[in-house]
DNA sequence: TATAAATGAAACCTTTTGGTTTCACAATGC
DNA sequence: GCATTGTGAAACCAAAAGGTTTCATTTATA
């Protein structure tokens, strides 16, 4: 299964997440929205898919892309370990740590 | 200036990031952790100062590397901006809407 | 049934990536 | 002064990315 931070990396999968965050569309929908071509859109879909970040279900003769966030956790979990590395400048920690950084 | 996004897709660049987040190192202390080479690895700090992750300061023949985690924020909120749709299953707009695609 | 619509996949191309080896140079240390 | 250490950058390479056009297949429709 491919990475997803990998799969996050291009603008354009990025953009295809937030469209079919909240409703599904299928496959000419969403390329619809590109002025690259549709097998470009279907390879970035495909990528996604990889990663696990959308999930295709047929119907009729079209595929509805659905997107399943819950994949970015992932990205969130290894994030959020830094967090309080800017947002609690003032925490000790961090300030015992730049002044041993700042005095070496 | 790099896309942040791109800048963490690659898993040696994370690496970086984690090694040098709470304590700077110099270029060779840094590559030396890798199998790669030296040249390789400062490819990878190239990339990461260029996405504004990672600062680098002289003192005397060495160069630190110091984490600018705070510019990790653009990723976060991105993710975070998604979090209801798997955090809160019940929420009743997610029930809502699963319920409008579950009927089409 | 013949056409059109919606896809999946293959073949091909150019640019980027991620690595390597090698070389030049400034700052240190003996 | 000279060898050593720590870097930055260039030249070169193979593989991966991101696109394109084209073709085959399946499902709807007039």
């Amino acid at each position: 299964m491919r990475d997803v931070f990998q799969a996050i990396a291009d603008p354009t999968r990025r953009e295809i997440l937030g469209m079919i965050a909240y409703r599904s569309l299928n496959v000419n929908a969403v390329s619809g929205q590109f002025k690259i071509s549709r097998a470009a859109v279907y390879k970035h879909i495909k990528i996604l898919r990889e990663a696990g970040l959308v999930e295709i279900k047929q119907e009729g003769r079209e595929r509805f892309c659905h997107a399943k966030m819950e994949k970015l956790a992932v990205v969130s979990d290894w994030v959020e370990q830094y967090r309080k590395l800017w947002n609690q400048k003032l925490d000790s920690l961090e300030a015992y740590l730049e002044k041993l950084q700042n005095k070496k």
